[in-house]
DNA sequence: TTAGGGTTAG
C-alpha cells in the first residue's frame, strides 16, 4: 500500500528505484517500512496524509500569459500589447509585469517601464510598486526612493504597499536606519494607513539583523492601534525568539497568541520543533507535533526536514532515514536540503562513502545537488584529512554546472591546514583570490588560526595586522580565530587587550572564549586575573560546560595553584560533569607531589562515581 | 509580511 503511494509521485520525478534501494541499505534491513503503515515507530505521532491543497488562484490571475516561460516571450507579448488599438489597460500591462518578476528578469522589468512611459501608456499605483520592488530586488531600493517622484509627478496616489515594497528592500540591502527612518516618517506624518503586513515587514527586517527585542516590542504597539496582531507576525517573532536560542519565550508568545485567539500555522509549529529539537527537548517537539495533528495542521517539508537535519546533527542519522520514509509516505517529498541534512549526518560519523552514496541517489531520482551537498562531501573528506580526494571533487564540481563559492574554498584551506600542507593552503589561497573570491570573516579565521596552529607566528602576525588596518569587524576576525593562538605566541597583552574590546564593542564572548582566556592567563601565572574573569563570566550568564571546567583546571594545576584547582574541580564534580583523564592525572601526580595522598584516597571513590557516570 | 541546509575557534 505505502509503495503505491509511493509510486505515484515516481512517474513524474524520475526513477525511484535507487533511492528505495538506498533506503533498504541505510535502514539496516527495516525495508518493512516500506510495505505497512503501521511501522511507523512509535516516537513519531501518527501523521495524517496532508489533503491536496489547490493553487487555483495563482492560474487564474497568469491564466492570459501562461505560454510567457522566457525573456523572449515577454518581450513578444510586450510588443504585442503596446501595439494594440486601443491600449489595453493598466491591468494587463501589470500582470505581464508580475510573470516578469516570477521570472527574475527584474531589470527588464524597469526597462519596459520605461518604454510605456515614453510611448504616454497609462500606468497606475500598482504598476510603480512593481516597479520598486524590481529596483529593491535588483538590490537598487534608493532607486526605488526615484520612482516615488513618478507617483508625485503624475498623481497617482501611493499606498501602504509601496512603501511596504520599499521597506523590505532596505532591510534586503541592511540599510535598517534609513528603513526606521521611512517607518517613523510614514507613522507620525500619517502618510499612509499602517496594516499588518507593513508591521510584518518591519518586524521581520528587525529579527533578520538580530533586533527580536525591538520587534517584540512594535508587535506590543500593535496591540494598541487599529492593525492589530495576526499570525503572521507572531509567527515572525516566536521563530527569532527560537533562532536566539530563547526557545522558552518563544514557547511563551506561542501560548499567548493561543489564548488570544491567534491560530498558530505550520510555520509558527514548524519554528518551534526547530528551536526545541536543537535543545534536544524532544517531549515538547512530539507534544507540538502531535498538537498540528489534532488541529489538522499538517507538517511539510520544512518541518520534515527540520526534523531530519536535528536527527542528523545529533548523530541519529537511522531516525532521521525513518522521518524521511515517513516524510515520502505523506506526500512531502525530500529535497536538496534534506538529502543534503542526511548527507552531512553521514559525514559527521565519518560515513563519507554512504554519504557519496546518497548524493549519488539523489542525482538518480532526479533532485539535484547544489553547491551545499559539494561543500558537505568536500568538508567530509576533509575532516577524515582525505585531502586528495577533497580536491578531486573539489575540481568535479565545475563539470556538475556549479560553482565552488567561498565556504568551498574555506573548507579546502582549513583541510590543508589541518594536514599541515601550509604551502599548499598558501596557494589555494591565492589561487581562489584570482577566481574572485574575496576571503570572508571565515577565510581570515582559518588563515590565521591554520598559521599559528602550524607554528607560522611571524606569518600570521603579518596577515593579521593587514586585515587588522583593512577590516571593520577585525574583532570578529580574532573572536573567530581564537584567541588562544595569540597566548600561545606569548602576547598576553594583546590578548587580554582584544578579550576587553569585544566586550567594549559589544560582542558576548562564549564559553570557550573565555575557557580559553582564563586557561591562558593561568598558565601566565595570572591567576588573580583568571579567577575575576571566571567570575564575570558567571555574571554574564555564561555557564561553564565540561570541557571548559577541565581546561580552566589544568590552566590552575600547571601554575601550580592546586586549591583554586580543587575548589573548581569540586564544583565540576557537584554539577555533574566528570573530570577528563587527563584532568585527573595532573591532580593525582601534584596532590602527591604535595603529600597529600589520604586526601587523594578520600576523593578517589567519589571521581570515579562521578566519571562513570 | 513568516519557517529548513554547508566553512572557523578549546
Amino acid at each position: 500500500m505505502l509503495f503505491h503511494s509511493w509510486r505515484k509521485p515516481l512517474c513524474n520525478r524520475g526513477n525511484f528505484f535507487p533511492l528505495i534501494q538506498l533506503f533498504a541499505a541505510l535502514s539496516h534491513g527495516h525495508v518493512a517500512m516500506f510495505h505497512s503503515c503501521a511501522s511507523i515507530p512509535s516516537k513519531y505521532p501518527s501523521f495524517r496524509k496532508k489533503p491536496s491543497v489547490s493553487k487555483k488562484r495563482k492560474v487564474v490571475i497568469f491564466r492570459e500569459f501562461r505560454d510567457v516561460n522566457s525573456l523572449n516571450d515577454a518581450v513578444c507579448v510586450f510588443h504585442r500589447l503596446v501595439r494594440k488599438e486601443p491600449v489595453p489597460s493598466v491591468v494587463e500591462f501589470a500582470k505581464l509585469l508580475r510573470v516578469m518578476i516570477n521570472l527574475k528578469e527584474y531589470s527588464v522589468v524597469v526597462s519596459f517601464f520605461g518604454e510605456m512611459r515614453k510611448l504616454g501608456i497609462p500606468f497606475d499605483d500598482y504598476i510603480l510598486t512593481i516597479v520598486i520592488n524590481s529596483f529593491c530586488l535588483l538590490g537598487c531600493a534608493e532607486n526605488g526612493f526615484s520612482v516615488l517622484g513618478v507617483f508625485f509627478k503624475s498623481g497617482v496616489q501611493f499606498n501602504v504597499v509601496t512603501f511596504s515594497t520599499l521597506m523590505r528592500g532596505l532591510f534586503e540591502q541592511n540599510k535598517i536606519q534609513d528603513a526606521l527612518w521611512l517607518f517613523r516618517k510614514l507613522v507620525k506624518e500619517k502618510i499612509c494607513k499602517m496594516d499588518e503586513v507593513m508591521f510584518g515587514t518591519v518586524m521581520n527586517g528587525l529579527c533578520k539583523q538580530g533586533h527580536t527585542q525591538t520587534a517584540l516590542s512594535l508587535l506590543r504597539i500593535m496591540e494598541q492601534g487599529d492593525a492589530k496582531p495576526n499570525t503572521v507576525v507572531y509567527s515572525i517573532v516566536v521563530d527569532a525568539l527560537c533562532k536566539d536560542q530563547m526557545v522558552g519565550a518563544a514557547f511563551n508568545l506561542f501560548n499567548e497568541m493561543k489564548r488570544k485567539g491567534i491560530t498558530p500555522n505550520v510555520l509558527t509549529y514548524s519554528s518551534l520543533v526547530d528551536g526545541f529539537c536543537k535543545f534536544d527537548q524532544w517531549e515538547k517537539v512530539r507534544m507540538l507535533l502531535d498538537e498540528m495533528m489534532y488541529l489538522n495542521i499538517f507538517p511539510n517539508m520544512h518541518t520534515f526536514s527540520m526534523l531530519v537535519d536535528a536527527f542528523c546533527k545529533k548523530g541519529m542519522v537511522e531516525d532521521a532515514v525513518e522521518v524521511l520514509q515517513i516524510m515520502v509516505q505523506k506526500g512531502e517529498h525530500p529535497d536538496v536540503v534534506t538529502f543534503n541534512a542526511i548527507m552531512e549526518g553521514y559525514c559527521l560519523r565519518g560515513e563519507i562513502d554512504v554519504a557519496r552514496r546518497v548524493l549519488d541517489s539523489m542525482i538518480d531520482i532526479g533532485v539535484k545537488p547544489d553547491i551545499f551537498s559539494y561543500n558537505i562531501l568536500v568538508n567530509g573528506y576533509c575532516k577524515q584529512k582525505k585531502l586528495d580526494e577533497a580536491m578531486h571533487l573539489y575540481c568535479e564540481i565545475p563539470q556538475k554546472g556549479l560553482k565552488p563559492d567561498i565556504v568551498t574554498c574555506s573548507t579546502i584551506l582549513q583541510g590543508l591546514f589541518e594536514v599541515g600542507r601550509v604551502e599548499c593552503s598558501e596557494n589555494f589561497f591565492t589561487e581562489m583570490q584570482n577566481a574572485g573570491h574575496s576571503p570572508d570573516i571565515y577565510t581570515c579565521g582559518i588563515m590565521l588560526h591554520g598559521y599559528l596552529k602550524n607554528g607560522h607566528v611571524e606569518k600570521a602576525m603579518s596577515l593579521f595586522h593587514r586585515w587588522e588596518k583593512q577590516k571593520e569587524d577585525t574583532y570578529i576576525l580574532i573572536y573567530n580565530t581564537g584567541n588562544d593562538g595569540f597566548f600561545k605566541i606569548q602576547k598576553l597583552d594583546r590578548a587580554r587587550s582584544i578579550f576587553d574590546k569585544l566586550y567594549s564593542v559589544g560582542l558576548h564572548p562564549d564559553v570557550i572564549r573565555y575557557s580559553v582566556t582564563v586557561n591562558g592567563l593561568c598558565i601566565e601565572g595570572l591567576v588573580d586575573e583568571a579567577k575575576e574573569l571566571l567570575r564575570k563570566m558567571e555574571d554574564n550568564g555564561c555557564l561553564l560546560d565540561n570541557a571548559t571546567s577541565n581546561l580552566i583546571v589544568h590552566g590552575f594545576l600547571k601554575s601550580n595553584k592546586t586549591n583554586e584547582a580543587m575548589t573548581l574541580l569540586k564544583e565540576i564534580i557537584q554539577r555533574g560533569f566528570p573530570a577528563d583523564k587527563v584532568t585527573m592525572s595532573l591532580l593525582i601526580e601534584l596532590l602527591l607531589l604535595i603529600g597529600e595522598g589520604p586526601f587523594l584516597l578520600n576523593m578517589m571513590p567519589k571521581l570515579h562515581l562521578r566519571s562513570e557516570k
